[in-house]
DNA sequence: ACGCTCCCTG
């Protein structure tokens, strides 16, 4: 045998030699018991030559050429002989079932398996793992369980690896009493039976089957390795459980793994899904061996940790080391440009992503949706809504949450509607983004009947961000006592959600119930900067001058400082800030004179100016001069001088927009003949010849 | 031959 290989091998790579049918033959014989002496694609093509040269129409000789093939992965060349067979032999077919799974053609590998069966072949332990992990790709249960039962027949089940795939694909499909069943009455079982039943229990949500058979596999004398942890980290990572994901980060140093990409990225994830995006960002770091899963999940943990900068660093980052983003690297940074409202990124984004193919991916388009919505474009996102195809719960409710942004409630609730009759069921944050809709939009009936029957008739509990939007709704209507109830009903209302009231009490001037908020308010959460900006403002504003300073004496002896109000428009690629009163930007004066003639254009309109909003212990003359200075004010002036007539103006400002600017920018937005749009720390105000969507609620 | 990680909405 051995000189039949040497003979053999000679032959192969040497193309020039010499061999007597006699010696092909036998070569082929001895191969045809050991395929694996071929070591290289090249010696297998040399094979294939010999056989034309010698016996091209041997079923056997052909089925062997096949089989070298297919351990190449080579499915052309393989599918090329296989043709040429009237009726394979079970090598042939075997050969090709296994070549068309490693090629990922499923689909394929299947026909072929019923084509093996239906010609009378015995299929053996060699294909039954290929055409099992077929069946788990395809999420094809019937025939997975057809496989199971021809396997048992052949008494294969007790065939390490085709047990393993068993696992596996019932795993998969979601049969986890099948796949228990299996690794139970397994006589041999080695670490990645025990791997695959306990990512199975990980995946399925039985994290506690998951966790006591990695105790258990211990027993069995085997311990946890890379495909072990990677796959129970993510069940720390949703529990939120940081001490049990460090203890396994310990174990993960103590033996070394820390260098696998798998047990890096599942590390990255669980850290930062624990709030902990220093600690992702340092494991991120020590990984040398980056891919593109690494990098997202980094990118991803900055993101949702509202550290948006530092993720769009990090995606620049990733460009430059040459990785390739895929689909999810786009998914993952989106909402950064979304809260950010960095308008022009998203659109370069956007670009990208359409050079790359992704436009179709249902995550990307959410996103894009979102994103357009939140930098005010909400035509260009409903029109990316519209092309969604296979939209799920989280396409409609960022198209939801963008109409409440823009005030379009009457558009959010038929979407609502719409989703729920394409059997779609809204989950907590549909349902927010429904009550939000009907908040900005004052319809406090409908919102009401939402949130009465949410736990009825979607079976979701109203939580937290259900009670807050209620509470603004009430807020902006002016029903500050029904706002006053309804928090009063919950067990432990936030300060943010009393901030809501507070602010409510400042717009309807209701100094009374704002003293009593804001006590509640202190009580739960003594640094709340807002609070305290609101109630000094609220006394100035009642004219309580005294108890106003007050206020700010004890923001300034607890060392808290409010941010400025500040207003930026994007225009030609660049972002030009304007904070109130403040007279750095090169083109002030003009801005200023433009101002002038705008307003006098407005006086003549009828407009009056209205100082109640003034919070200075100054005269009127002062007041009218301070609203000028407005840092939204300032920001559309500047637009109008810097874009062409008709163009639409966006600007966002950080706080709540004043009850004269509101008025002053109806007037402005039909005197230029623009469409101004400006976002609020809640939401969009689109202004249009002298109107405002917001209905004056805001 | 069989097993593992990342992504969207408030």
């Amino acid at each position: 045998m051995a000189s039949t290989l040497g003979v053999l091998e000679a032959l192969l790579r040497n193309p020039g030699a010499i061999a007597t049918k006699l010696e092909v033959k036998q070569l082929l014989k001895a191969l045809l018991k050991r395929p694996g002496a071929i070591t290289s694609a090249s010696e297998a093509k040399q094979l294939h030559a010999q056989i034309l040269k010698h016996n091209p129409s041997s079923p056997l000789y052909t089925s062997t050429a096949i089989c070298v093939y297919s351990n190449f992965k080579l499915l052309n060349q393989s599918l090329l002989l296989f043709k040429t067979l009237q009726s394979p032999p079970s090598l042939a077919y075997k050969s090709i079932i296994k070549c068309y799974a490693v090629n990922g053609r499923f689909v394929e590998s299947l026909a072929s398996f019923v084509d093996m069966r239906a010609s009378g072949n015995t299929p053996d332990h060699s294909v039954f793992p290929s055409v099992l992990k077929a069946c788990a790709f395809l999420l094809d249960l019937r025939l997975g369980e057809a496989v199971h039962g021809c396997i048992i027949r052949l008494g294969m089940d007790v065939h390490l690896i085709t047990g393993n795939a068993l696992i596996n694909m019932y795993a998969k499909l979601q049969s986890l009493a099948e796949s228990e069943k299996v690794f139970e009455t397994m006589t041999t079982r080695d670490i990645i039976s025990w791997n695959t039943v306990i990512a199975g229990n990980a995946q399925n949500g039985l994290h506690e089957d998951a966790l006591a058979m990695v105790r258990e596999m211990g027993g069995a004398g085997l311990k946890p390795d890379i495909f072990t942890l990677s796959a129970i980290l993510p069940i720390f990572a949703q529990y939120v459980d940081v001490d049990k994901g460090r203890e396994i980060h310990g174990y993960v140093i103590r033996y070394g793994f820390d260098k696998d990409l798998y047990v890096a990225s599942s590390l990255i994830n669980m850290y930062s899904r624990c709030a902990r995006v220093e600690d992702s960002i340092r494991v991120f770091k020590i990984t040398r061996q980056r891919d593109t899963i690494s990098w997202n999940s980094v990118i991803a943990g900055c993101v949702q940790n509202g550290m948006f900068d530092e993720g769009l660093r990090l995606f620049r980052q990733m460009l430059k080391d040459n990785v390739i983003p895929g689909s999810v690297s786009f998914s993952s940074i989106m909402p950064a440009c979304a809260h950010l409202t960095t308008l022009n990124l998203g659109k370069q984004l956007h670009g990208y992503i359409m050079r790359c193919g992704f436009d179709d991916n249902v995550f990307i388009s959410s996103s894009l949706v979102d994103m357009y919505a939140k930098c005010g474009h909400i035509r260009t996102a409903g029109w990316i809504f519209g092309g969604i195809k296979g939209r799920d719960m989280v396409s409609w409710t960022a198209m939801i949450m963008g109409c409440a942004l823009h005030g379009y409630a009457e558009d959010a609730i038929s979407l609502f509607e719409q989703m729920k009759l394409e059997g779609i069921r809204p989950n907590h944050v549909a349902i927010t983004a429904i009550l939000t809709a009907c908040s900005h939009a004052g319809m406090i009936d409908e919102g009401r009947r939402y949130f009465d029957r949410m736990t009825e008739e979607y079976g979701i509990r109203p939580g937290l961000e259900h009670y807050a939007a209620m509470a603004d709704l009430y807020s902006r209507k002016g029903k500050l006592n029904d706002a006053y109830q309804l928090i009063s009903t919950m067990t432990t209302p936030t300060g943010t959600i009393w901030s809501l009231l507070l602010s409510a009490c400042r717009v309807h001037k209701n100094v009374d119930l704002a003293e009593k908020v804001a006590s509640k308010i202190f009580e739960v959460d003594p640094e709340n900067i807002g609070a305290r900006v609101l109630l000094s403002n609220i006394y100035a504003n009642d004219g309580r001058w005294k108890e106003a300073a007050k206020v700010r004496m004890t923001m300034r002896n607890m060392g808290i400082r409010k941010n400025p109000a500040c207003s930026w428009i994007e225009v030609k690629n660049k972002i030009h800030t304007f904070i109130a009163d403040d007279k750095s930007h090169p083109l002030h004066d003009e801005i200023n004179i433009a101002l002038c003639e705008l307003q006098e254009k407005m006086e003549l309109a009828g407009y009056v100016a209205d100082t109640s909003e003034v919070l200075h212990d100054v005269d009127d003359e002062q007041k009218k001069y301070l609203l000028y200075g407005h840092s939204e004010r300032r920001a559309i002036a500047f637009g109008i001088m810097s874009t062409p007539a008709g163009t639409t103006i966006r600007v966002i400002k950080n706080i709540r927009i004043c009850v004269d600017c509101h008025t002053a920018i109806k007037l402005i937005s039909k005197i230029v003949g623009r469409e101004i749009v400006v976002r609020d720390n809640s939401r969009f105000h689109h202004f249009r010849d002298g109107e405002c969507s917001c209905g004056e609620y805001w």
